[in-house]
DNA sequence: CCTATGACAGACA
DNA sequence: GTGTCTGCCATAG
């Protein structure tokens, strides 16, 4: 695990990630794009792998945009599974979280508005 | 500048 | 549903 520089990124990133309020998931596509980079998904997980920037943030509410957790068997999926499941989150057989019922759906104002944020709250409202 | 490394996402078979 | 492939991006050397 190395250390995480500090950049506007991961600074959003992790404001964003510290906002999932409990009992609720997002993924790692979802905190981009609310950190104003749509695309940056791996940039996420890049961030929460890094074990010295995972600390204090709610890192088990986020998982991938399969509703799945992405830790592998022995290398944390249990931790994030039982801390999930310690806040009433449903998780099923591998790790399934239905994303329709637990994903964490930010009102105007939680988080800051980027063209990138706005965007994917709107194509969020679009689906309902 | 260049290469390597992901707790990714989407498309497709 | 699974497996593979590709694009993408931030960050570390």
């Amino acid at each position: 695990m190395e250390t995480l520089r500090e950049t506007p990124f991961t600074r959003k990133a992790k404001e964003v990630i510290r906002a999932i309020p409990r009992g609720r998931v997002a993924t790692y596509g979802q905190i981009a794009a609310l950190a104003g980079r749509e695309r940056a998904a791996r940039g996420v997980a890049w961030i929460l792998h890094s074990s010295s920037a995972a600390a204090g943030l709610p890192w088990h509410r986020v998982i991938n945009a399969r509703g799945g957790i992405s830790l592998g068997r022995g290398r944390g999926f249990e931790e994030q599974k039982k801390r999930l499941i310690a806040e009433d989150v449903e998780v099923g057989r591998g790790g399934r979280v239905d994303l329709k019922r637990f994903r964490w759906e930010p009102k105007d104002g939680a988080v800051s508005r980027s063209p990138a944020a706005r965007k994917f709250l709107r194509e969020l409202t679009i689906r309902h």
